[in-house]
DNA sequence: GTCTATAAATCGATAGAC
DNA sequence: GTCTATCGATTTATAGAC
């Protein structure tokens, strides 16, 4: 009998995705047990026993437990890069930082692990993605930097820096996901609810426009 | 010879002095390797190479890993809840929240990795602290959204949900610290500056007190 | 109280049958 | 492409001499 013999009985596109399948998986187990332990504290048979797969099944798509991390936040950040599209079609800063707000708290609450193993790589020094934000992170923060300093000199919203701004923003809205364990204790051990959600996202809002001067 | 012959020739409170001593070595080391490495990154070797000693002498101070990372939580939670003394004195939100934002601004710059041990802990679901959770910081919080409302009653300021307000100033000012990684990278790889560190804080006190009404 | 050596457990990674 | 068994390295913790 051929080893081989299931490459000829099963077609090339049916294995893609196969592969595809088991990839997406394998990622998503590999969010969770990232953000909830940690990269040191996350074991590959975890992760594997929450994809629902041999441990060596995991060794197969991903070389290396850095390998897969690395997929883990580089898929984490493309979700970031992404949400600032408001930004650049805004005709002001109300619907500007506004709708930036409403998306990054969207995420917040979408993406909760990706966050917080996105900050907990940025917080051990970025031993990962330390490439991504000295090339691309800068150009982004530059491009919105530039656009928040246009409102301000034609006397849109108050002169106020934009590169604390954009760290304000950040925090704010990552600190729903990040510290969500937190803000779900203070809350009597319940997540936050859709109207919660709604008057988190609103205050922040409304101190942000109020504090840039544009309401 | 006496194996206890050094507990004869060493005096009870020079060995108490010794026993104080090594113990803030070590918690010092064991804050900054937790800090960079994670808990489950960091190792008692690390930790003790750190601390210029061998690694069974960790062992001997402290009982376990576990035991010296939570000694180091909970010195961090401490330093938090003294933050808010200006809270409590001040006669209205600009004296009192304004205080507190330049308060915890000043510890994000002194005790980054303290701030980065408790960022962590709270992120993996605060399984070490989470009774004080449920007991002090609710209390804690409770008090200071009291104090909050007031000011709204009385007219000081805008009516703004006080507990997102806390949110927010925790966000924003812990920021620096957690993520200060990713700011120093942004500012060209130089850590902030005096005059960088005054910006971000007269920025940050200007939004939020400008947002909550009160200039 | 200090330090070396090591026991006991765990983890990342791989070999090799299927 | 799947899975069991296992190797080799690392880690927490301790034993025991000094």
């Amino acid at each position: 009998m051929n080893p081989n013999a299931q490459v000829s009985r099963i077609s090339k596109g049916k294995r893609t995705e196969i592969r595809r399948e088991n990839e997406r998986v394998i990622l998503d187990a590999a969010e969770k047990v990232f953000a909830e332990a940690g990269y040191g504290g996350a074991t590959m048979q975890l992760i594997a026993d929450m994809a629902g797969l041999p441990k060596a099944n995991l060794h197969y798509y991903f070389p290396t437990k850095e390998a897969l991390y690395r997929q883990v936040v580089r898929n984490i950040f493309e979700i970031w890069l992404h949400a600032a599209d408001t930004f650049d079609e805004a005709p002001g800063p109300v619907e500007g930082i506004g709708g930036y707000i409403e998306a990054k708290m969207a995420i917040s609450r979408r993406h909760p692990f990706g966050s917080k193993v996105w900050a907990s790589e940025v917080m051990h020094g970025a031993p990962v993605i330390q490439d991504y934000l000295e090339t691309t992170l800068r150009e982004w923060t530059a491009g919105r930097m530039a656009v928040i300093q246009r409102w301000v000199d034609e006397g849109k919203m108050a002169p106020v820096d934009p590169r604390h701004l954009l760290y304000m923003l950040w925090a704010m809205t990552q600190h729903y996901a990040d510290f969500g364990h937190q803000i779900e204790t203070l809350n009597g051990g319940r997540p936050l609810s859709d109207a919660q959600w709604r008057e988190a996202t609103e205050t922040v809002k409304a101190v942000i426009l109020r504090g840039i001067g544009v309401v």
